[in-house]
DNA sequence: TCGATTTGACCTTT
DNA sequence: AAAGGTCAAATCGA
């Protein structure tokens, strides 16, 4: 163990001290300046010991530091587990030998969207982007092959976004969605990307005299689709017509969805300490502040379809502090459709709620969509 | 006519 | 070598 290995540790087990006092300075009685006072302690710890873990840049830009503790406290707070699956990952571009994560040059996650039969929505549900089809490829052992896209302005703007969509043999309504790159277009006509959802489903295994039939079935239920969705785009019913869950995704990914753990600064009075109080200060610091307007008022929406949004240049899941790309700006943030749109946190959930109206016990219990 | 999809061929990775 | 991923010509359809 060299030195360096002896201060991050000391940093780290001096961040878990720190944390372990502000636990006991929770209580109302403590004073908000003790409070900060430790917060700011803690964030020094972790960006120290972030900052030694990284090759280069800050602890934001870092796309290489194995974070398990970022991992455990995804998993432990919104059963989002790390990607088993770490195929596709480069392990070539190792930049230090003490660093034990590879580096991969594209950020990945998968979501898994159930779509639910009786809805009207039968294909994956768009995620705000224009994604055009480029490949299909039967998969060894799935009944279904999988769909390959990129974004509609990979050539016009040089956007190297991916998405993969694999629908589950366990359950033909659930279709993982691997996407791989972050946009770096700006997709400003998210308005018309309405009809590029049913294009999404990769059909499932046929024979090749099968192939034109299905095509001219496929394109009808297209349109009597849009129809039936256009008789629907009002009753926007947030969580029952689809689930989304953000299943497990790729340990590259951390970074983006925790680019630098760190708690909130935000003054919190509460009665129950430990998880709620920190579930409760995402909320206050990320997840209602996702809301974006369109999401208030989807009535701005000209979309048919729910959108399922795995980041929108924020990959935060509402948790953590948003990596927004460098092209994106505040239009494009707000008028991006968000992941939460598809939370099944009820179905009567009024999405005109304030801040203050919002139990954190509420989210806690319902984080599950994640 | 143009943009999107299909699909066999080709390339890359393991 | 096999499987996954991408390319690009052919095709479709608005």
């Amino acid at each position: 163990m060299d030195m360096e290995q002896m201060v991050l540790i000391s940093e780290l087990t001096q961040g878990k001290e720190l944390a372990k006092q502000l636990r006991n300075h929770l209580k109302p009685s403590s004073s908000k300046e003790t409070r900060d006072f430790l917060i700011q302690q803690i964030l020094g710890s972790y960006e120290k010991a972030l900052s030694m873990l990284n090759c280069v840049g800050g602890a934001a830009s870092s796309s290489m530091v194995d974070e398990p503790a970022a991992d455990q406290f995804i998993s432990t707070f919104t059963n989002i587990s790390p990607r088993s699956d770490t195929s596709g990952l480069d392990y070539k571009d190792q930049c230090h030998k003490h660093v034990y994560k590879k580096r991969k040059t594209m950020p990945q996650w998968t979501e898994q969207v159930k779509v639910c039969s009786g809805t009207g929505l039968e294909g994956p549900l768009d995620d705000g982007y224009c994604w055009r089809k480029y490949g299909q490829k039967d998969i060894l052992g799935a009944n279904f092959p999988r769909g390959y896209y990129r974004c509609t302005h990979r050539h016009a703007q040089g956007c190297l976004a991916t998405k993969q969509v694999q629908r589950s043999d366990e359950d033909p309504s659930i279709f993982e969605v691997t996407y791989r790159g972050r946009h770096t277009c700006s997709q400003n006509s998210q308005l018309a990307v309405a009809a590029m959802a049913s294009s999404s489903v990769p059909p499932p295994p046929m024979s090749k005299e099968k192939r034109n039939q299905h095509y001219l079935i496929k394109q009808q239920e297209h349109e009597d689709q849009n129809k039936k969705q256009s008789q629907e785009v009002m009753m926007f019913n947030f969580g029952s017509a689809a689930g989304l869950k953000v299943k497990a995704e790729n340990l590259d990914n951390r970074e983006d969805i925790f680019p630098s753990f760190s708690f909130p600064q935000t003054s919190i009075e509460v009665d129950n300490v430990g998880e709620n109080m920190f579930i409760e200060s995402l909320i206050e610091n990320n997840f209602m502040g996702s809301f974006s307007p369109k999401f208030i008022s989807p009535a701005t929406s000209e979309s048919n379809y729910f959108p399922v949004s795995p980041s929108h240049n924020t990959h935060n899941f509402g948790l953590g502090h948003s990596v927004q790309t460098p092209e994106s700006d505040l239009t494009e943030i707000i008028s991006a459709p968000n992941s939460v749109t598809n939370s099944p946190i009820g179905e009567d959930f009024d999405f005109s709620l304030v801040k203050v109206d919002f139990d954190p016990n509420f989210l806690f219990d319902n984080l599950e969509f994640f």
